[in-house]
Formats: structure tokens, sequence, C-alpha cells
DNA sequence: CTGAAAGCGCTAACAT
DNA sequence: ATGTTAGCGCTTTCAG
């Protein structure tokens, strides 16, 4: 496994090792026809450059680091498919480490990537916590970190975030012009502040319709068995409402199942929204409405405002907030006729 | 973001940069106080080994590559995992590349980590291809290579894969022990060897039970849609089966959904098995029977194995050959009584 | 336009 | 047990 290296093609050529290097930088002076002749016998002989002694000479690594919760739901891979469509091709590689929900894990993994040298860090974190001081403190130290997704809005640091708020609200009053008067609301984590901005949302909606003495949040998680375990209790207390707008697609289909079960129609007795929409959605039955995230375009604009702060001078504090989609579909619509939702 | 370097930490303390290299690798003579107190300073002043620079003198780059055609399905994030558990902690970075199903892309993603000189390679291949002959090459090359799933059992060269046959044939029989005799094989890509392998275990099965006039074998793909299409044609021909044995968890998803819009009763009238099981299975409403591959582990083991073929001097040759977990839930059982799957 | 040479931060022989 | 020094393969300044 021995590499060739630019000594060996530069003695071929009886040229440098200078000559070599800029005819494969091409930003140097260099005769047009040495560079073409030294790439074309680089490229026979099966010469590449060494990357790791570019970036040794060059202090940068061309590698970025992401941490994400984990990658097993569609979410968070999409974000990293995007984040890698903007930086692969740009030669920059990308380190993925997953917290595994866990806020330790989330810093232990953040140092990692600091300690090897990753030219800059996108963070989707776990939860909002104390660990964002550290973050914090390590861009003062001008350290490039763009945060995706769970940040709080006015937190001064490069972020990516989604409206939840708007979106929860748009997701709410279409269940209240179809008709749905009490509406529950299944949370996710209350230490999130997406929980919290999803919560306000939600409230507003209830409140501009006159609904709000007939609403309840429910903190119940993000997994399907969350779901099912909520509905259950709720069941028990004879407390079913006319709608349910739920933390995720899988606490929806949790509920839609054990609703089935029950001989429970949906959407003519309760109607169903799930949020941060997933490929099942099209395919429950019945159809399941839900808030779609562009996770993609998220990725990607988190990967080039990372390469905005790595490359520029100044400092900047961006924030992009990205609004979405909601499709709906089956299990929220018994009423055909529907003011737009404004976008 | 300038960083303290082996010299300065040197410097401070009037010693030279190799003793300060040996507190730091312990494995040179160095006397116990002084690598204490070199630890504790380097400690104390934030420094780091740029792994940059190791990497450069060790002739290593400790990163090790892999490919996988997707990770938006938990198949791969899962085997993704067990790679990253066990080379993490052993100071390897883990640089993944996703090929999207296509050859091409899969060829140029394997040419760019070995150009970025990764210390070895995991491949889970797209299918069985001419990129083959590409990989047995630089396997001669003495280029550590493991390949995972779909590959070929006789193919020579280091590998993990699934008794996808054998379980196939449990997944069948168990069929037939409910009582169904017109059973359908909804296979997945034919250019796929594990196909090909599922499918042998599925007639072996049909056969040893004198069912061999009993079935269909249809090639469907891997999507929900890809299974409502195939049970749509079917049933505009009237020719249902009395069982689906699908060639994942989405195609039995979109089957189930199918036949609960036309009303027919899984498992009473047509049962159900999936493939590659899913956290999905559990949920569906009837619960789906699948074939769980233990992912993670071989995941684990893959990393393993090129772990070995790093460190290794002569050359060794191996496959690993898994087995899974036949579940049985819901979506297969009118019998409860059937005789034990024998392992 | 080209070559010589310093240096990136570290490891590992080789001295002492 | 510790220091000196020659690389690792490349980029980039400086001479010419």
């Amino acid at each position: 496994m021995k590499n060739i290296t630019i000594k060996e093609v530069a003695k071929r050529l009886n040229v440098s090792i200078s000559s070599v290097s800029r005819a494969f930088n091409d930003k140097y002076d260099i005769k047009k026809e040495t560079r073409d002749l030294i790439l074309k016998t680089a490229e026979e002989m099966g010469y590449h450059p060494n990357p790791i002694a570019q970036k040794l000479s060059q202090k940068k690594t061309f590698n970025i680091g992401v941490v994400v919760p984990e990658f097993v739901t569609e979410y968070y891979s999409n974000i990293i498919i995007g984040i890698q469509q903007v930086f692969l091709p740009k030669g920059f590689q990308v380190l993925i480490m997953q917290s595994d929900d866990s806020l330790i894990q989330e810093l232990k993994n953040v140092k990692t990537l600091i300690h090897n040298f990753v030219d800059g860090l996108i963070i989707c974190p776990t939860v909002f916590s104390e660990n964002i001081d550290f973050y914090l403190n390590q861009v003062k130290k001008d350290y490039p970190i763009v945060m995706v997704n769970r940040v709080k809005r006015d937190l001064p640091i490069n972020k990516v975030i989604f409206d939840h708020q708007k979106w929860s609200f748009f997701a709410t009053e279409h269940l209240i012009y179809q008709g749905y008067k009490k509406i529950y609301h299944l949370a996710g984590n209350d230490n999130l502040t997406i929980t919290k901005e999803r919560i306000d949302g939600f409230k507003h909606a209830m409140k501009k319709h006159n609904l709000s003495n007939n609403y309840k949040i429910i903190e119940t998680g993000i997994r399907i068995e969350d779901g099912i375990i909520a509905i259950q209790k709720l069941k028990e207390l004879n407390d079913l409402p006319d709608a349910f707008i739920c933390s995720n697609d899988l606490v929806a289909f949790g509920i839609i199942n054990y609703l089935a079960q029950k001989k429970i129609r949906v959407p003519e007795d309760i109607g169903v929204v799930g949020f941060t929409e997933t490929r099942m959605a099209e395919f429950m039955f019945p159809k399941l409405s839900s808030v779609k995230q562009p996770s993609i375009e998220m990725g990607q604009t988190s990967a080039e405002m990372l390469l905005r702060v790595i490359n520029e001078e100044e400092v900047s504090l961006e924030t992009v907030i990205f609004g979405g989609t909601l499709n709906i579909r089956d299990s929220s619509v018994r009423n055909r006729i529907e003011p737009n939702v404004e976008l």
C-alpha cells in the first residue's frame, strides 16, 4: 500500500516539487505546458496529493464536524444529507457523531471534534441546556459553529431553525376549521424550546377562535408507545377530545392505531395531525396530515452558513428561520371546504 | 483560533519535545514524575496533540471509510452505529458516504475515500456489480476492505452477511404451519444476491411442504408504494394468495394498508410477513411478523474484522454469516400452536 | 516561470 | 531517562 509522493513525480520529470505542487494548485505561476505535462504524468503514475500533508501545511483540516442526537429517524438523516451535499463537492469531509440524546455524550462529541481540529461544527443539540454556555464560549473564541433545530430564537449564535410556533398555529387552526373544537396537544419534551414554541402557537390559535377553555396540553414524548400510553390514559378517564395535534408522526401513528383497535373512526370521530412529516404519513390508514419541515434544505443552509463563517473575516451573526408545509391528508379532513392556509 | 503546539509545552517546562511526545504516547521510556508533570501542564495550557501531524508522521490516517447505499432507513443507520461503537473509542474517525443507490456514485465514493488515504473501507454495496472487480483489485493490493450485506457468499473478500436463504425459509415455513398454502413472495430487486438467496429459501420451504405449484415470485421493490402497486395488480387479476412474504417491512406495510382499505382481514384472510424488521413492525395494526437482522451487531463485527485486517500482517479471508430472529406477531398468526422454529 | 528551502506539528531512531 | 534530529508530504516564500 505504498503511495506515490510528490517527490517521485518531480524526479520522474526532472522538475522541482514546487512545480508539481503548483501544477496541482494552479493558483501559482506555472507554464501551461509544464503544468499539463505534470498533471498527465501524475495521472499515469496514479499520484494524488496526500490530503493529510496538505492539511498540515495549510493549517486547515477541511474537516467539519456534525453532531446530531441520532440518525435513525429521517429528520436528522436528511439534515446530514443536506450538509454533505454542500461540503463534499468543496473537498470537505464531514465527520458525523451522534449523541444518543445524551447531553454528556453531546459535549464529549463536540470536544472530540474540536480536538481533532475540525474547521467548524454543526450542532443539532439534544436539548437546550448548560452545554450552550460551552458552545457560546467557543464562539467567543472565534470557533465556527452553527446550530440547527432545537435552539432558542434569541440565542446569539449562528443558527438554522424552524418556525414551530407558526406552523403549530396553522396546524391547530386547520383542525378548528374542520370543526374540531376540543383539541388536545400531545407535546414533546418540556425541556425543548421547540415544544414551548409549538405550545405557544397552539394556544394562540385556540385563543383566536375562542376555544381557550377547550384544550389540554399533555407532555407525551416522541415515540409510538408514548402516543399509545397517552391516549390509553385519556380513554380510561373518559376524556377523549375531538382532535389531537401530536409532537410527531410516530405519536400520531400510535394514536391512529389505538383508535383503530377501539373502532373509533379517524377523521370522523377524532381528527389527528402529526408534525415533522415522515414518509410514513402518506401511507398510514387514514393518511396522516402533518407539518413537513424542509430538512434537507435546512441541512444545506446550515452548511452554507458554516462555510461563510469559516471563510469570513468579520464575525457575523445569522439566523435563518424556515417555514414548512402543512400537508393536509385524510386524518384531519371532514370538511372539504376550508379557508386557504396563509403562508 | 491559534493552537498550542508540542513545542510550547516543551519550552514552558524546559524539556524536549520528545519528552512531551513520550508523555502523551507513554510507550517510550519516561520517568513517571516528568510524565505526570508534562500531562498536567499540557492540560492547563489546553494542549492536545494535533492529529493531522500525528497522522502524517505515523503514515496512518486513523480514518476509516464507510460507504452505504443510503441511511434514511434504520438498517444502514444501525450498521453505522455499530461501526462507530467499535472505531471511535480506538481513536479512529469514521467517514461516512452514501451512494444514493447508484453504482457510479458508489465507485466515486470509494475512490474519494481511498484518495483520502483512509486506513480501510467498509462497503455496503448498492447492488452486486462490476464495481466488485475494482474492489477485488484493491484487495489484491492489500487495501483493507470489508464488505457488508449484499455480497455473494463465495466472493473471495472479507465480508459480513446475513443468511437470507435460511431465514426466508423459516419465514415461509412459519406461514405454512399457520395453514397458509398459496403464498406469494414479493421479492426485491432481481439484481441483488440477497433477493436470489431469499427466493431460494422460499422455494425450498414450499417444495419441502409439497406446495411447489402454489406459489408466485413477483419482483416488487422495496418501497411502500411498490407493495401497493403489486397487490393492486393482483387484485385486478383476482389473484390474491393466502399469504405474502415481503421484501421488507415497508412493502408489508403497503400490503396491510391496502388490505385494510379493501376490508380484507389480516391475518384471518391473508397473512403477511416482512423482512429486515424495523421499529414500525411492532406498531402496525395488526402487528407485523418480520425477520429481524442484528444490524448493529453486523456493523460491529464488520468493524472488528476491518480492524483485524488493518493490523494483521498475513492476509486473511473471513466471512461471518449472521442469523436473525423471526419475530412472530399478529399479521401471520391464526393458529396458535406451531412447531418451534429451529434455529 | 522555476527551483531551493523553510516550516507545518508530530514520531521515532539514534545519541547521550 | 532524556535530548537531538531526521523525516512524514506538502505549501509557500524567497531568489533567481
